[in-house]
RNA sequence: GCCGGUGUGGCGGAAUUGGUAGACGCAGCGGAUUCAAAAUCCGCCGCUAGCGAUAGCGUGUCGGUUCGAGUCCGACCACCGGCACCA
């Protein structure tokens, strides 16, 4: 074999080699135990980042793993294909989207093959293309039959420069990012999907899938299942029309007592009437309207409010309370209107010592007492208090009690609410699949029926930032006899809902999905950042539910085990610009200086020789310019040494440093592998193992290879910590660099060691790995080679080693026999020098001995 | 603001069930090899004191539980992810 590692004859080779043989073409075979391993596919936005190389290393690990542990795998890949950056890139270029994203594709997907990932290509798609979102607006079609689908009045943002609306992310501090207008709240009717059907079971099957327990809250949290009462104040007397009650929905009816205005939205109608006999308030009314509508912004922005002039009346006192109009309540969520109570609620606190507004006490503290609210208001369940009848009863009773009097009187229900709001699944834009249905000149609204199918999406036109060109195509949009199309098209989540399964079955040109499916399905382990906790996770859940429903699959879940995989982070330079901005400069044109301690104390740019600032480690990012380029790391290195790295560096879940010279170490210890297996076989041949006939020296790397198999195992198997899997291996192959045994029982020993390194490493850099297979005389390519045993039997020790404490504090090592019992073990603890040190003229008052591990020595 | 997470040497990280803090790697320092350099190999490497044996301190901060806490509990600080039209 060549005495030099060449990485890229070695990966050139190992790559046709697969290729020719279509090694990692998936077929059904119901005799075989499937392993489906899907990675977050990407969207294809021009070249592979490092947080792509790292979520698909990983998926490529778990998935070569799994396939030497017999498993019939498969892993697909494809492209998210549909969204905003194609539309940004034709304003910017005046490239088409479908040209850009296709071309896109091409680089994106060569630069995958070089990194050597075990992908059934035959089974590739993009959801731009028709043959994709056709069975999306297909299914669509079925869920409006199925009632599951309704249109509805909705927020969004707008920008009345551009004419256009935005995405929350196009929103910057209240304005449009283009024309930086201020942006307006606008009500426009919107497709919803009736995701709240399954709001109970989204949280019940929860309890099915094996995910971590941290994405499983933010789910259960973000459903948000409460039990409350729903309840109605009567409007007080207005001559003339009669208004309607005031519901609102509180989890704390046992606070009833203590509410002393209630608030509705500015969209509301009790609002609006208002407004329209007061200038003042309709001017409050238009303030309500401005700025942006994400969750984020509403919580942060100033709470303010202004009286309707309206009283509501409650239910149980026949009070009067003044009626406001709040700007933190919003008409979508919920009623449109909360109850307010100051003294139990912070927020209503607040607002009530803005505006002078009454605060009481009516639930006690932990002493009886009336909790002090000059501060703040106490939220902590307690009795009730200055509530009448119901004084003394604890939250439960309080609850049960007002409920059911609420109930007699006709004013209010038990309710169960879900925080969980329906799915808008209309864009008003144009790189998406079209929502397949047509407006009838009387008003009708049709979906489109299975052989109006599909609504492809033109693909030659102009975009600019004025708002979605479907509307202005009239060759798309008007169908003749007064009849048009919808032009809005479908939010992206709606493609990733169901992409999974059409790896299956992708070349079924007749059926959305068939019996494939369910072959491949569920999901084993699905692959992808911690950023889609919520959203696609949940919204894949629901749709995987609906195709269920519709005899499409029979499993309940799509994702039975779920890795989230932290972010690529790298150093930021800049330098301050004359505007009081920051330049970024790239890591790779930066020389960092350190001390001679190796901290690092200052850094230049490379082209200047001129100071730059350090700015910290933060995500990789365009805006930062902290990006490194995988390219240009597999041109250096090649993709083996890439992937080892992204392995080693950290375990997946959490954030990864990028580091120049940390690549260079695990390209070493590559070469150093590489020359190990060399040296060895130059050394001569090995005989036949006979593990009976063993010296100590022997036994110890038999002991260190067993060991590092059973740790290698576990690591890559249950704990997914590759990390810690390299180091193990890292750790056996300094041991066999420190073996010179060259007698046929040595070189036995020594053989095994390296095979268990090659088979270990396979997964995480399969090149290299697939070469130095090769060179040690095995026919049978690595990858179908299986994954080591563990001889229990090398595993034994003869003697072990306990540390000694003299209350917790390490004081001696012993070296005692394995099977030593605790007395013996005691009497040699006690004996160490050190150990007599600190025990003397002490009482010993207690002696632990844990076994295998201490002796801790208490004393006084 | 709300929900979820993270915090350990100069750096990335390890310590899996409450039991030896710092595995493995990077950087640094010293040495070998070399005409020299690169590459490679060997050794040292938490902080403080000490020639050393050793001792004290040390896992974001403060407090608690325990024979024993990086790990469990309480309060706080800093940073990161998500917040429904970025994907």
């Amino acid at each position: 074999m060549d005495a030099q590692y060449k990485p890229f004859e070695i990966e050139r080779d190992a790559q046709q080699f697969w290729n020719e043989n279509q090694c990692f073409k998936a077929v059904e075979d119901a005799n075989r135990e499937k392993y489906y391993c899907l990675s977050m596919f990407p969207y294809p936005s021009g070249k592979l980042h490092m947080g792509h190389v790292r979520n698909y290393t990983i998926g490529d690990v778990v998935s070569r793993f799994q396939r030497m542990q017999g498993k019939n795998v498969m892993q697909p890949m494809g492209w998210d294909a549909f969204g905003m950056p194609a539309e940004n890139a034709a304003i910017q270029n005046q490239v088409p989207p479908a040209k850009w994203t296709y071309d896109n594709i091409d680089y994106m997907r060569q630069q995958l093959k070089a990194l050597g990932f075990a992908y059934d290509w035959s089974r590739e798609f993009a959801t731009c293309d028709s043959d994709y979102y056709r069975w999306e607006q297909w299914f669509f079609t079925k869920l409006v039959d199925k009632g599951l689908v309704y249109k509805k009045m909705s927020t969004v943002n707008w920008d009345p420069v551009d004419q256009t609306v935005l995405a929350n992310e196009q929103v910057i501090d209240g304005r449009g990012w283009r024309s930086g207008a201020l942006v307006e709240r606008k009500e426009i009717p919107l497709w919803f999907l009736k995701i709240t059907d399954y709001a109970e079971e989204l949280l019940a099957d929860l309890d099915k899938v094996e995910w971590p327990e941290q994405v499983k809250t933010m789910q259960r949290n973000w459903i948000g299942k409460s039990r409350g009462v729903e309840l109605a104040f009567d409007i007080a007397g207005q001559s003339g029309q009669a208004s309607e009650p005031l519901r609102v929905y509180t989890t704390r009816p046992d606070t009833l007592m203590g509410v002393t205005y209630v608030a509705v939205a500015a969209g509301h109608p009790l609002a609006r009437q208002a407004a329209e006999s007061d200038p003042q308030l309709g001017e409050f009314l238009q303030e309500c309207a401005r700025g942006g509508t994400s969750e984020a912004e509403l919580a942060v922005m100033e709470k303010k409010g202004m009286p309707t002039g309206h009283r509501a009346i409650h239910p149980l006192t026949g009070d009067e309370v003044p009626v406001y109009v709040a700007n933190f309540v919003l008409m979508e969520y919920g009623t449109g209107a909360v109850m307010a109570v100051p003294g139990h609620d912070q927020r209503d606190w607040e607002f009530a010592t803005k505006y002078d507004l009454p605060i009481k006490a009516v639930i006690a503290d932990e002493h009886g007492q009336a909790p002090d609210l000059s501060q703040g208001a106490y939220t902590e369940h307690g009795a009730l208090i200055n509530s009448g009848e119901f004084d003394g009863l604890d939250f439960q009773a309080a609850f049960d009690a007002i409920a059911a009097r609420l109930e007699e009187q006709g004013h209010g229900e038990v309710k169960t609410n879900f925080r969980l709001r329906d799915w808008g699944v209309a864009r008003q834009r144009y790189w998406g699949a079209p929502i397949p249905v047509k407006y009838g000149p009387e008003g009708q609204t049709v979906p489109l029926t299975d052989d109006e199918l599909p609504v492809e999406l033109p693909m030659e036109v102009t975009v600019d930032a004025s708002g979605s060109p479907l509307k202005k195509m009239p060759e798309f949009s008007e169908l003749g006899d007064g009849w048009v199309r919808e032009t809005d098209t479908f939010d992206t989540f709606m493609e990733s809902s169901w992409y999974y399964a059409r790896f299956a079955c992708a070349d079924n040109h007749d059926a959305m999905l068939d019996e494939r499916a369910d072959y491949w399905l569920p999901v084993d382990l699905y692959i992808g950042g911690i950023e889609h906790a919520i959203l696609h996770l949940l919204y894949a859940r629901f749709f995987h539910k609906l195709m269920r429903d519709f005899g499409l699959v029979k499993s309940d879940e799509p994702f039975q085990q779920l890795l989230t995989q932290g972010m690529v982070i790298a150093e930021t330079f800049y330098r301050p610009t004359a505007n009081g901005g920051k330049q970024w400069f790239n890591p790779a044109d930066v020389e960092v200086k350190r001390d001679e301690k190796g901290r690092p104390v200052s850094a230049v740019l490379i082209s200047d020789g001129q100071p730059v600032e350090m700015g910290g480690i933060e995500k990789m990012s365009k805006s930062k310019n902290n990006g490194v380029d995988p390219q240009s790391m597999i041109e250096r290195f090649g993709a083996d040494t890439v992937r080892l790295f992204m392995m080693f560096a950290a375990p997946p879940e959490q954030s990864l440093e990028w580091s120049d010279s940390g690549v260079e170490g695990a390209h070493r210890f590559l070469k150093r592998l590489w020359r190990l297996v060399a040296d060895h076989l130059d050394a001569g041949s090995p005989g036949k193992l006979d593990s009976a006939a063993l010296n100590d020296e022997q036994k110890a790397l038999r002991r260190k290879t067993h060991e590092t198999i059973a740790k290698a195992s576990d690591d890559i198997g249950r704990r997914t910590t590759f990390n810690t899997a390299i180091a193990a291996v890292m750790e056996l192959s300094n041991a066999l660099g420190k073996f010179e045994d060259t007698s046929p029982q040595g070189l036995a020993v020594a053989r095994e060691a390296i095979e268990a390194c090659i088979l270990l490493l396979a997964p995480i850099t399969p090149h290299v790995c697939h070469a130095l297979w090769r060179a040690l005389g095995h026919d049978a390519p690595v990858i179908d080679a299986s994954w080591p045993k563990v001889d229990e039997s090398a595993l034994t020790k003869d003697t072990i080693e306990l540390v000694v404490q003299v209350n917790g504090k390490l004081r001696a090592r012993l070296e005692v026999a394995a099977n030593a019992d605790k007395a013996s073990i005691e009497a040699q603890a006690m004996q160490a020098e050190n150990v007599q040190r600190h025990i003397e003229g002490m009482t010993i008052r207690k002696v632990i001995v844990v076994p295998g591990k201490l002796v801790n020595i208490v004393v006084g």
